[in-house]
DNA sequence: AACGCGCCATATCAAATGACACATCGCCCA
DNA sequence: TGGGCGATGTGTCATTTGATATGGCGCGTT
């Protein structure tokens, strides 16, 4: 074990990308053996983080791009006066750090939410395999569209929902997202801790106001969700309130 | 002149990608002459749009994709209940469409804000396009990364802004972005018809108490902002008080 | 000139949300 | 086992923001 100066551990562990744990996820649509002995090829190596670490520090210079293999991430950006806007969560197969491969400084730290584990890819060859790699380099821009998709649907959030709306919203992309990565089962109960501080800056709500809210779902039986998990019981219903259409996301290419 | 069916007119008039006018741009990065010639292969016409009119539907199956030539444009998306949330606006240079190269549906549609022209690009070739073409998959890959970068710009800024904020923020990035891609001199006044409807739209924020905050903010000689023309005569004291990091954007690149 | 229409401006009141204070609860640990 | 600590729950009041109504202004059309 060492540390890297990032933060997180390095250890000599390194699952080949030929058994790769995500393949077994059935929302994400697994590399075929081509891909993965080039993904192979670019991959550096792996590190773990603990809840709370940071990958990535805002304004500072990235040299590595990441993929989460376990675990969920949290990306953040912070104002000069302390206040705090998360911007997503990062499940398993999400790329991190496409942004530092085009820019030099990064506007957002992204910190893990559970232990987690991620490869790691050089940065400064970035490049060079999207010239190599073309059907790689497509599927990088595949997962920055669905991003960029989802960043969409924040601001929807935001922009038109009242609290509770927002907090039920929240609750059922989350529990979504965690079950397509293999994070919860497919019982709409996502178990991992979050707090409500947390749920306050993703939302952009004050944390006793979404307290408040929270409080409202459990009542109206639509979201029980504590420090421990999230719990929606009829997915249908819950969607229905925060007005969100059903959709059925595809599988996800990865890297 | 004919209507192609998702409104707007092409006409025989095509400009060759070789003089392109967005390259007298500065703040655009012109491909070389071989990537041109690219583009121009891959390119199949131009369409002209007349300020109010639809470039994309939300829901409908897009089979293009489009980069704008010159005017303005804003996607967003409608809510069942007649709720509008105004995702962001698209300056010459801009890719539209993205989504639908992956997507079966886009959940936006497309408006032109001005008179506006378009280069139009066939769906159904971007794969090849992208296996055939390297370079220029990297481009769109980093126009992608620059759209998530500026949502999460729009994120902080419903999240975490109160109304004036907000007003002063979208103030200063569309100048910011008018100047750098031609469409405003460098005075920091850009001249176009918005509604104070379609900012509150944009900022999540009541008609209303858009009005209020824009007056605060002219009586305060932040930011002027009629129907017609939006002055931001101090751009690093509008910047200071919606707290901006002053940033120099990286020309960007176009297909 | 008169009218209609879209948009801006302003007043008033209501509702949503935030700020502050404090009690409580669970959990870790000396 | 008791104390400290972080987090949730709740009461009260302040502030921000929204809803509704109304008037005016510019502008194009008849």
């Amino acid at each position: 074990m060492k540390s890297d100066g990032n933060g997180g551990r390095s250890n000599g562990d390194r699952t080949p990308c030929r058994t790769c744990p995500l393949s077994a996820t059935p929302g994400l649509l697994t590399p075929d053996e081509t891909q993965r002995a080039w993904i192979e090829a670019f991959k550096t190596g792996e590190t773990s983080f603990v809840r709370g670490e940071q990958i990535l520090r805002q304004g500072a210079r990235a040299t590595r791009l990441y993929t989460v293999l376990s675990g969920v991430m949290m990306r953040f950006r912070l104002l000069e006066d302390g206040r705090r806007q998360i911007i997503n969560f990062m499940f398993p197969g999400d790329l991190i750090g496409l942004q530092s491969a085009f820019d030099a400084e990064i506007s957002h730290s992204v910190e893990a939410l559970t232990d987690a584990r991620v490869c790691v890819f050089p940065r400064d060859r970035f490049f060079d395999l999207a010239m190599s790699h073309p059907r790689l380099s497509y599927d990088i821009t595949w997962l920055a569209a669905r991003e960029e998709a989802a960043l969409e649907e924040h601001i929807v959030a935001l922009g038109q929902r009242n609290a509770r709306e927002r907090v039920a919203w929240l609750a059922v992309f989350l529990v979504q997202r965690a079950m397509d990565t293999g994070v919860a089962a497919a019982d709409g109960v996502l178990r991992m801790t979050i707090t409500q501080g947390q749920v306050a800056d993703m939302l952009g709500l004050s944390l006793v106001h979404t307290n408040r809210s929270m409080q409202a779902l459990r009542r109206a039986g639509l979201v029980d969700w504590t420090i421990h998990a999230i719990a929606v019981p009829d997915m249908a219903a819950a969607r229905d309130f925060a007005q969100m259409e059903a959709e059925a996301p595809p599988p996800r290419p990865f890297i």
